[in-house]
Order: structure tokens, then sequence, then C-alpha cells
DNA sequence: CAACAAATTTCATATAACGGAATTATTGAT
DNA sequence: ATCAATAATTCCGTTATATGAAATTTGTTG
């Protein structure tokens, strides 16, 4: 598949295919194909990968390139996204320690919702983000439809018109469904959406406010259908939404708006 | 800081531009800075951050420039390098749920190990490795000294001759000490050393063989030294040893020998 | 508001990035 | 084992684009 917008730069072509590497799983990806799918030559191909290879951003497995440890590390050694993560983890760890459930802490990114972080409760959970890193579009899953539901109107329609598609394409909520549930969060001022991955897993999302009171982050559980049950719900939501109400506190005046909206599009696609 | 060794593609000097805005914190680092750090012209610069920006890898806060969230994400995929961390996830989850302290995955990478995963236990444990992709040197800690202890003998030979400066000079054992410890845990087949990094805490590291036998993760538990006492030890290291033998069981024939040693020292340094 | 410093743009030049073609290595089939 | 076939890597003449000096704009500080 080749982008209409071809990058002109060396620079942002080597990027593609880094993005490309990482795309590949742990099995990695031939050269050949790199080269087919980023649209450039073999050669060219080559040499970018001999360069992000001596710096250490992938590495050479026989002949397939995957992207190295190094990589991974450098990321963990610097410093984090905006701190959130660091601000976020006390919250993360109590509320781990009082429910005893596994806790997601995600941000938004353009029209997406990145997992930051995650506390994994005594039961395995399948999200929609994944791991630590993952990605949803935004309006998928219960974080990332509480971001969405409390986003300023333009923006949220803005958001609204991008990923309805993809939502679809994901067998998710059209978009009159969409609306009913995002009214409904909009209102109570947090997501409980049955519609788990899993039959029998559910969560619950709560929006993280910043100091201009904008939806940058959500706190979300994810655990067992049985106990989100009515006795037990409202007090998860209470504390769910104090541990929200005391990191948006902390949350140093900096804008988290779209910033990247054309890449977030075709890292999707 | 200018380096010596100058590489010569623009791709190179925008990886290293990369790798600076990493190294500066969370506040971000000035285009002049970078330039001056880089050793390369401003607007040299100035432009490979508009391309490394419109990739999403950093983003421009004011006139400050940090790491993106995009980077993170990219990075984050780097981990799951062979996919141990996913294998890995229901072992680290039972071994948290029985043992309730605090586990760690780690993989060797040359001639370090690095944190691929953790779970929290109920006390917060400081560990050499830090955080989930934090570093050390093998031989520092409980799962790197259970890894190099059970390295083939030249790899070993090789990795020790390497790696006692830099243990020396973090106030560790001397060589003498390493070999002692390195005997002791192949005779008995796994770590258990007081030498914490906060008095009253303790640890304990299995080694995890891949398919060939090959010692090329570590599994660890990190909590109150009093939870290690005799009674209690022999226990934890039945259970740990079993999940070990599991986690290894389910390894793919990869190869994860050194692969960027000079990287790897770099790094460091 | 002036004076400065840093960011960004412009531009002519040189460089190093490019792809086609040739070469070498690897893989798969007989 | 031998011989295709396919992919990786190297060569090389051409050209695109990356480069730094200098100019311009922006915004910061006294």
């Amino acid at each position: 598949m080749i982008d209409s917008a071809e990058p002109q730069s060396s620079l942002r072509r080597a990027l593609g295919l880094l993005r490309l590497v990482g795309a590949a799983e742990a099995s990695g990806i031939r050269l050949k194909d790199l080269a087919e799918q980023a649209g450039c030559s073999q050669p060219t191909a080559h040499r970018a990968l001999q360069d992000l290879a001596a710096e250490g951003f992938v590495e050479q497995v026989g002949k397939r390139y995957r992207l190295a440890l190094d990589f991974f590390v450098l990321a963990a050694r610097a410093g984090h996204a905006d701190g959130l993560r660091d601000l976020a983890k006390p919250v993360l760890l109590r509320l781990s320690a009082t429910l005893t459930d596994t806790i997601f802490l995600l941000v938004r990114n353009g029209y997406e919702a990145v997992c930051l972080d995650r506390i994994e409760g005594p039961f395995p959970i399948r999200s929609f983000t994944g791991d630590i890193g993952g990605k949803v579009p935004l309006g998928l899953g219960q974080g990332s439809l509480a971001i969405l539901a409390h986003l300023p109107e333009p923006e949220r329609e803005a958001v609204i018109r991008f990923n309805v598609p993809r939502l679809l394409d994901r067998g998710f909520l059209d978009e009159a469904a969409l609306r009913v549930e995002l009214e409904k969060a909009r209102a109570q001022g947090w997501v409980n959406l049955n519609t788990g991955l899993i039959p029998g897993m559910a969560g619950l999302g709560v929006p993280v406010f910043d100091a201009q009171g904008r939806a940058v982050a959500a706190l979300s559980v994810g655990t067992l259908a049985d106990r989100l049950r009515p006795e037990r719900l409202p007090g998860v939501v209470a504390i769910l939404k104090a541990e929200a109400a005391s990191l948006g506190a902390m949350l140093n005046p900096f804008d988290t708006a779209l910033r990247h909206p054309s890449r977030s599009l075709s890292a999707v696609a």
C-alpha cells in the first residue's frame, strides 16, 4: 500500500520505514517488502535501514528487520511524555490496591487514545488498547469514550466525523448509538459500557480534566462484569472520580490538543 | 558535547538529534542547544526537527522540542521483540497473584539486562533496573546475575571482562566476589543476594532458558527481606523455577545473542 | 521602545541520496 | 550436490536535496 502523500525528504522516508518496521510483528520484515510498502527502491531502503541499525533503532536478525530493544530502552530513559505517567503512578497504584482490578491510564492524542500506563489486576484483561503504548480511535472503549464525550463541542464533532467510519470498520457502534452513549456519558460523568471485548468482562472509565478543563486523559478499570454490579458500581465510580480529580489537579497547564491529525490517520490505515 | 565520530548521513544526524531530544527532560530543549550539541548548523537542525515533528516523533511546545507520544507508542512495540513480553504476561500475573510481591521480567541484551516488564506488588520496590525499560550491566541484581551465571562459559567470560569495571564503578562486587556468587548461582540454579538497593529489601532471581538452553531472560521478585526468610524462601524458589520453566517452554527458537555491543557500551557511558 | 537573541526563511552550492544495473549471497527445487 | 530463482548488497553516473552563510522575522529582556 503506497501512500499518496510522498514525503519529499530522505528523513521522512526513513521514518516511514521505521514505522513500517514497527508495524511488522515480532518476526520482522524483509527488505524487499519494506521497500515495496514504502514505495521506494530497494537500495534506498537498504541504506536507510543500515543507518537506523547503526543508531540502534532497528536490528537485523537474519534477513529480517525489526525494532531493536535499544529503541525501547531509549524511550524508557527519555523524560516521560509530559510527566503524566509519573504523576499518575501513585494514583494508579492506589486504585489498583483499592479495587484489585486492572487499571488503565489513557491519554488523548489527536483522534486516538493511547494507553500510557496500566497496572494489572489478578485476572488478565484484554482491552481494545491492549498493552502500554496501544492505540484506539477515540470513542472505542470506556476510557476512550469518556475522553471523547467531554471534549469541547467542535472538537468532538471533528473527531466523530473522522472516527465513525473507523469504528464501523471495527464492528462497533454506528453514529447514532455512539451519540447516545456520548450523551449519557456527559450526563453522568462516567462511562460504563457492557460492550466488552470478551463476554463477562466489563469496564468503567472517567475523564481527567487538565487545568483548563479539557479532557486530556482518562482513568479506567477493566474487570469481571460481576464486579461492576449495582451494589459495587457506585463505590467504584466514586473512587475513580476522586482519583481522576486529584490527578487533574496535578496537571500543569500544557496543551494536549489535536496535534498530528494527518499522521494519526495514516498510522491506523 | 560534540561527538568525535561524526555521522556522515543526514539520517544519522537526524537520529542523533532525536536522541538528544530524548536525553532532554520532559521540559524539552531549544533548537539552539540541539544544534550546538549535535554539532550542526541551526537551519539543519531546524529542518530535521520539522520533519521529525511532521512524523509525530517530536513535538514543539513553545520553542522547546521534546519527544512526542507517537515516539513512545512506536517504542513500546519494540519491547515485543520476540513476543516474550506477551508470552510472559500470564506468568507474571500468576506470580504476582501467588506471591503478592513485585515481579520482574528481565531479558538479556548484549552486556546488559533490560527490564521488559514488571508487576507492582503492595510495597514500592526500588530496583537497579528501575522501571520498565531500565538497564543494568549483567551481574548487577538478582535476575541479571541469574542470566549471567547461566550463560555459556566463553560468553560469560566475555561479559565479565567487559562488565567488571562497570560493576566496580557502581560500588558493587569486585571480580572475585562476583565469581563466588556466579558459582553459587550456577550450583543452586537461583540467586538470592541480600545486597539490595535498600536495607531490608531483598530479591530472588531465576534464569529462563530458551529452546536451545540459553539463558535469555530471568524472572525475579523484589520484596521485604522478611518475606524471604528460610521458612518461606524455598517455596518461593520452587514457584519461580516452575514458572521460569513454563515460560522457557513457550519460547520460540530465536537468537538473542550479543547484538550491539558497541552501542550498548556507549549508551551507558 | 530599543537592543538582543533565538527562530525561521532564502539562496547558491556541494553533497550525499537516488534508482538502474551489476554483483553477490541465500533459498528452494530437482 | 547442482542449478535456478529470488533477495540482498554494491557500484556508479545523475540529480535531488541537504547544507551553512547571511538575511529576515519573531519574541524576549532590560
